[in-house]
DNA sequence: ATGGCGCAACCTTTGCGA
């Protein structure tokens, strides 16, 4: 079983790179079963559920005209239909689409497109830290009625130092200042794991670079997508990689894939 | 040199992302 998360930035732009990536990962035996997608962009009507159908998953979905919007595609030939679905945090008012949550079998999937915040000065960062406040007391009710629960999706936020290619830099910036990393450590105290730490990993393990200044090239970027496992399913992932390859295609997003292995 | 790219939209200029 194999899931991952992806911030698209358009999936009407990138739609053909989401296809080619889940083929070629079907074509090398390690079939994606479930992937999240981040900045849909588009509005529901929009969603290309065919195009997806063609190649062998389900889309659930809740979108919006250009900005936000999330996904959760589900390969047909290992998930079941979803159940007891859920469009956005249950109890907290919100126009903009930012998760959907579905159970396929007795895996309880949360995908989440965090608030950017723009710096620690913003109304949008007030925004981010109620919203950070809001979905980790309701994971804190839905792990009690999901033990197997994975949330994958953009965070937003850089956990650590070691997830900054320039810590001195953005010492105190959006997306890496104290009350959203503590917020990130609510987040694990709940008893949830950041699967890509689980495993010995490369230094400068990034997942998104900017468009700007060279970013990838020369591998200045941050880890903020991240796949947060609950006890059970952490004691069951034997491996958690960034996909880079796709940030490597013509005209690719800005974030590329990251991937957790569980067994069985 | 806090610019620079890319996407979307009331689209040739602006807002936003991170």
């Amino acid at each position: 079983m194999r899931i991952a998360t992806w911030n698209v930035n358009s999936l009407k732009v990138r739609l053909p790179q989401v296809l080619q990536w889940l083929t070629e990962q079907e074509q090398a035996g390690t079939p994606i079963d479930a992937l999240c997608l981040q900045e849909l962009k588009l509005p529901d009507d929009k969603f290309p559920a065919a195009e997806l159908a063609q190649v062998g998953y389900r889309g659930l979905y809740t979108g919006q005209k250009t900005y936000n919007g999330v996904a959760i595609l589900a390969r047909t030939a290992s998930l079941p239909e979803p159940t007891d679905t859920l469009l956005n945090i249950p109890g907290f008012e919100d126009e903009q689409r930012r998760v959907v949550t579905a159970t396929y079998g007795d895996l309880r999937l949360v995908c989440a497109y965090f608030p950017n915040g723009q710096s620690p000065e913003s109304d949008k960062f007030v925004y981010k830290l109620k919203w950070l406040e809001a979905l980790t007391a309701w994971l804190k009710d839905e792990l009690t009625r999901h033990p197997r629960l994975a949330l994958l999706g953009d965070f937003n936020i850089a956990p650590e130092d070691r997830d900054v290619h320039d810590p001195a830099k953005w010492e105190g910036q959006n997306l890496v200042s104290p009350p959203e990393r503590a917020a990130f450590r609510g987040l694990l105290e709940l008893g949830l794991a950041d699967a890509f730490r689980r495993f010995e990993q490369p230094d400068k393990s990034f997942t998104w670079w900017d468009y700007r200044m060279l970013g990838f090239r020369r591998n200045a970027g941050l880890r903020i997508d991240h796949i947060l496992l609950s006890p059970a399913l952490a004691d069951q992932c034997s491996a958690c990689v960034i996909d880079r390859v796709p940030r490597t295609w013509e005209q690719p997003s800005d974030h590329t894939p990251v991937v957790a292995t569980l067994a069985g």
